[in-house]
RNA sequence: GGAUUCGUAGCUCAGUUGGUUAGAGCGUUGCAUUGACAUUGCAAAGGUCAGAGGUUCGAAUCCUCUCGGAUCCACCA
């Protein structure tokens, strides 16, 4: 054995035998309890970051009860990340200065297509270096056609149940990526902008958009408000830079007495709040933004301009009628931003698909308050509730080509929808009519992916292993993820007929981790050029030591920075590892010793043995059922700390000092046979112990030391009890 | 505005249901060592556990407030 270990080359070998000799495969004919977790499935276009290398805490669970003898998977999978990927892909587009504009749909889909497909493999690759032992032979894709068909299947059963329905409502609609985002998919800033205090009639009123104007069904006081009392219900005259109109006063809460002067106009096509006064009190809905961004008809002369050159020319045109008030310059407010753009968010009505929440919520809360499903760390329990409270009708709606079309067509003749679990049916379900056409848009992603359990399951022939075990993934997309697989698993279950509660949620435990930020603690992104790939840091340390020093010295769900220092500490201990099997090696040359056969903690008991190596046993065997209890627990911090503190400062620094001193004394004497098997057979269980966090180093010096047939990754786990998950 | 969370040695962080001298890694200092170990071993220094008050026989740990940081949600003209 080398003086040193250097795992170049060691890890790529090591993790080929694995594969090749199926250990990432359940087995076939092993009828014991099944435990499995399905990776979340990562970017088809290939877009790195360190949440990946954090999924070692699955491949510490897969490897911990593949260990424990229950018949394990751990599927991978990819997702086609729709509006991510047509954004970059459109940004590439942009550099070589074309646009989505100049291809139609099914041109433009190919090309996201090929490209997507030349950029998968990147991720594969880093999980395959990390050493995770994934079931590559069923991984699969969110666009594989039995998955999508999964996805219609779905989709038709929601819209027969009437949990689907069609509507025209206001929805966050980017003018520049030109599509819809879910709720989720805005961010907001705080800016300052120009508050415009306008005269309308015989009231002044504030507002940031004064180009919204046309589009006033009403202006609002607040029924408390006696300066205003004798306005309400009365239709008031106002002059306006296209001429007079009229404009009735209503009466609502929602108008906030003490901000600007009281009044409020009603936008109901291009503000959300607006929008909601004009259902209380049936106010028209008049839209003066088309999706391109510019102001339509309805805006006189001002149609064709941009909103802001628009706002910037009425404002102008007002001040010369002297409609205007005065300014407010200094006004502070958050206006809503596309996510991807940066670009202002533009509130406006769009006929989309939305689901109904209010009968999936129920059975998600259920889930949980009822312990079917677990969440680890605990915290994040109130997190899940409110955010279940929180969710609206979900817009499943996307304006982009890159996705799963929506299998439902709509008639010309009738206006009526019809739809289907995929295929193109031949006419109108409602009116028999062939003119019909189907909708453009394609599904938000996280709609096939909120199925992604079952969907996975199903289509590799693996439905025994659900529910799954454990759903891990980092907190941050509980809210987008976690919550919606639970709806729409236990949804998809429900309406197969399952009606075992504990079968129809689609995980038992939620394992969420935290977030790797820099080393100086700042979140990594590409715009600030601080993202580091895991790959590079598994070249330099080896994946063995990345992976301890990820769990090591880090409670649950909580975020880390990158520390270098420690993944030297930990990648010394690697070394240490190695020269502890180097020192046995030797030893047993010195005593004449050939290779042990394995005792077990009973069995080692049994043997005539000095005081030092019984109290050994004892201690290893303790820190077996310790690290076993910690692992049940999803505590790697302190499972890694524990073996890590015992195994170098106890079992090194203190036993095989000891055992050093004593082999050194009865130099080519009578080693007592029992102490050497005690060494050995205690190495060993420290080996499998450490193998879930490092499963590299402790693969290797098992094969160099025993030389044997056989891997510690299918080897048994050195603790027995009674496996919970 | 609502909620969550954190503030522990120079740095990065642990601290399980409140219980004796508060822990680790790295760093620092001293000694030893190259006969398992790009070393490693032994030892040392270093903390008013953000601050104030309260509950308790006893609090870093529970409660209240203050200060400071992070995140999530709601987004008001």
């Amino acid at each position: 054995m080398d003086k040193v270990y250097n795992q170049k080359g060691v890890e790529e070998r090591i993790y080929r035998q694995w594969e090749e000799r199926g250990y990432f495969s359940p087995n076939k004919d092993k009828t014991g309890k099944e435990y499995s977790i399905i990776l979340p499935p990562t970017n088809a276009n290939g877009a790195l970051h360190f949440g990946h290398a954090m999924y070692v805490v699955e491949d510490i669970l897969i490897r911990f009860h593949r260990m424990k003898g229950l018949n394990v998977l751990w599927l991978p999978g990819t997702d086609h990340a729709g509006i991510e990927t047509q954004f970059v892909f459109e940004k590439k587009l942009k550099e070589i200065g074309k646009s989505r504009f100049d291809f139609d749909k099914d041109t433009l889909y190919e090309m996201i297509k090929q490209y997507v497909d030349q950029n998968r493999g990147g991720i594969e690759k880093q999980l395959r270096s990390l050493g995770f032992s994934l079931d590559w032979t069923k991984e699969k894709y969110t666009l594989d056609e039995d998955i999508v068909k999964i996805v219609y299947d779905t989709f038709k059963k929601l819209f027969d149940d009437g949990l689907i329905y069609r509507a025209e409502k206001l929805v966050n609609y980017c003018t520049f990526d030109g599509t819809s985002f879910s709720d989720l998919e805005v961010v907001y800033e705080e800016r300052k902008d120009p508050l415009y205090y306008i005269k309308y009639g015989p009231l002044v009123l504030a507002t940031t958009r004064p180009e919204t104007k046309f589009g006033d069904t009403a202006v609002a006081v607040n029924p408390d408000d006696q300066r205003f009392r004798k306005y309400i219900g009365k239709e008031i005259e106002i002059e306006t830079v296209l001429g007079k109109t009229n404009m009735k006063v209503i009466a609502d809460k929602m108008v906030d007495m003490g901000f600007g002067t009281g009044v409020v106009k009603i936008t109901p096509a291009h503000d959300f709040d607006d929008y909601e006064v004009s259902l209380r009190h049936n106010l028209p809905m008049v839209r003066v933004i088309n999706y391109d961004g510019t102001m339509n008809e309805k805006a006189g002369k001002f149609k064709g301009m941009y909103v802001k050159q628009a706002r910037k020319a009425i404002v102008e045109e007002m001040q010369k009628k002297e409609l205007i008030d005065h300014i407010d310059e200094n006004y502070v407010h958050r206006i809503g931003l596309c996510y991807k753009c940066k670009n202002p968010i533009e509130p406006l009505p769009l006929e989309q698909w939305f689901i109904n929440m209010q009968p999936l919520k129920k059975d998600a809360v259920g889930a949980v308050k009822k312990g079917l499903i677990k969440i680890h760390p605990k915290k994040f329990e109130k997190t899940y509730y409110q955010i279940i409270d929180n969710y609206k009708d979900w817009n499943i709606s996307r304006q982009i080509v890159w996705g799963i079309k929506i299998p439902a067509w709509k008639c010309r003749e009738c206006q009526k929808w019809t739809v289907t679990n995929g295929e193109a049916p031949e006419k109108c379900a409602n009116c028999a009519s062939k003119k019909i056409f189907q909708d453009p848009d394609t599904f938000d992603t996280w709609f096939s992916s909120g199925q992604w359990p079952y969907a996975t399951l199903k289509t590799t022939n693996s439905l025994k292993f659900y529910p799954t075990s454990v759903m891990e993934t980092g907190y941050d997309i509980l809210r987008a993820w976690v919550v919606r697989m639970t709806m729409l698993g236990i949804y998809i279950q429900k309406r197969l007929g399952v009606e075992n509660k504990e079968k129809q949620i689609p995980f038992r435990n939620v394992v969420l981790h935290g977030l790797v930020n820099d080393p100086f603690g700042k979140k990594m992104s590409k715009s600030k050029g601080n993202v580091i790939n895991p790959i590079d840091l598994v070249d330099q340390y080896g994946a063995d030591a990345v992976r301890f020093a990820l769990v090591y010295g880090t409670a649950l769900g909580n975020d880390q920075s990158l520390s270098y220092p420690k993944l030297d500490a930990m990648r010394k201990f690697t070394n240490k590892l190695w020269n502890m099997a180097r020192l046995i090696e030797l030893k047993r040359a010195q005593a004449k010793w050939s290779s042990a056969s394995f005792y077990g903690f009973d069995d080692l008991r049994n043997l005539k043995l000095n005081k030092s190596d019984k109290e050994w046993i004892e201690k290893v065997e303790a820190l077996s059922e310790n690290v076993t209890k910690l692992i049940d627990k999803y505590d790697f911090n302190h499972a890694s700390q524990n073996l890590y503190e015992f195994t170098w400062h106890q079992f090194a620094d203190i036993y095989l000092e000891d055992v050093k001193k004593r082999i050194n004394e009865e130099f080519n004497a009578s080693i007592d046979p029992a102490s050497m098997i005690v060494l050995e057979s205690l190495y060993l269980v420290l080996l499998k112990l450490l193998h879930p966090f490092v499963p590299f180093v402790t693969e290797e010096i098992y094969k160099r030391l025993w030389g044997k047939d056989d891997y510690l990754i299918v080897s048994k786990w050195p603790y027995d009890e009674k496996t919970k998950d």
